[in-house]
DNA sequence: CACCATGTTCCTTG
DNA sequence: CCAAGGAACATGGT
């Protein structure tokens, strides 16, 4: 489920949800999501600590925590990789085959699972220090984008999944804002025009921030099981319009017709993933007047 | 069996 | 030291 938008999507619907509660108990099921952090550290730190905050930052969540007896807040990063996700479910419902952390918050249960163990629920926050700007900020600048790709040859659909460019744009988002800008996805990052960077900066923030509103429209459900529990993308709440079908106009669309020009939409592997693009709105070079 | 999947990190190579 | 490329991680869907 995760990039920016989805993330982003989750902090709000939980965050009400959880604050102001105490945790009771931990069980870490698997210990791969928590490391570097033992297993013991998590649950002697966890333990009896009341949740304070919830903020998204890039992908990552941050759970703020007043540990009694402890000063400064404990900080635990939740991050979902490829698979993960987290709700709260009644103490009494059965937890998902690869429910991977589960706190015990009284009434009910918190629990992040994630079936491919991709994700993180840990308390070393290092990862923070690496993103770049967030791109809905005033810091994510065309300045910014221009300093930073002037720097790599690389191509900038490649740049745009480094979360140290900027931070929450992942496969997904990069093909449709490149795709909006008019820009193909195989352009050296430090060839881009000044107007393009321009472009790029505008239709990034303008992707994330539709798919946002989008993903806040829709009625979130986190149970367990089922179709359209705990996806506000992937799966389609009765009634509410396909955010795949309708909103996306190139990923994952190889062979159709370009919704804005109606030639075929390509398929193309960069740095081992998928990107898409139409290879008519998106010219690789320039004609030269 | 083959290939594909919303992500990050580690290791190697130049 | 850095940039860039590729593998690894792990499970499931088609």
């Amino acid at each position: 489920m995760p990039e920016l938008p989805e993330v982003e999507v989750l902090a709000r619907h939980l965050r009400p949800l959880v604050k102001n509660k105490t945790i009771r108990a931990v069980e870490v099921r698997r210990a791969r999501v928590i490391r570097p952090t033992s297993e013991r550290t998590l649950k002697n730190t966890l333990t009896g600590a009341e949740l304070i905050s919830l903020e998204r930052r890039g992908k990552y969540l941050i759970f703020k925590l007043h540990k009694p007896g402890r000063r400064e807040p404990v900080k635990l990063l939740g991050h979902l990789g490829m698979t993960g996700r987290m709700f709260l479910a009644p103490k009494n419902a059965a937890l998902p085959k690869h429910a991977a952390v589960v706190l015990d918050l009284g009434r009910e249960r918190f629990v992040f699972e994630d079936t491919r163990y991709f994700g993180r629920f840990t308390l070393d926050v290092s990862s923070l220090a690496k993103l770049g700007p967030e791109p809905l900020s005033k810091e994510f600048s065309a300045k910014h984008l221009a300093r930073e790709l002037a720097k790599s040859r690389q191509p900038i659909k490649v740049k745009l999944l480094d979360q140290s460019l900027v931070a929450g744009v992942g496969n997904i988002y990069a093909s449709e804002a490149l795709f909006r800008a008019r820009i193909s996805p195989l352009s050296p990052a430090n060839k881009l025009t000044s107007a393009q960077n321009l472009r790029l900066v505008k239709t990034i923030r303008q992707v994330l921030a539709e798919a946002i509103r989008f993903g806040s429209t829709v009625p979130l459900n986190h149970g367990q099981t089922g179709d359209s529990d705990g996806l506000f993308y992937f799966g389609r709440a009765e009634g509410a319009p396909d955010y795949y079908e309708e909103r996306l106009k190139v990923y994952d669309r190889a062979g159709r017709s370009c919704r804005r020009c109606g030639h075929a939409i390509k398929r193309i592997v960069q740095a081992a993933r998928s990107t898409f693009y139409c290879p008519r709105c998106q010219p690789r070079l320039r004609l030269s007047a």
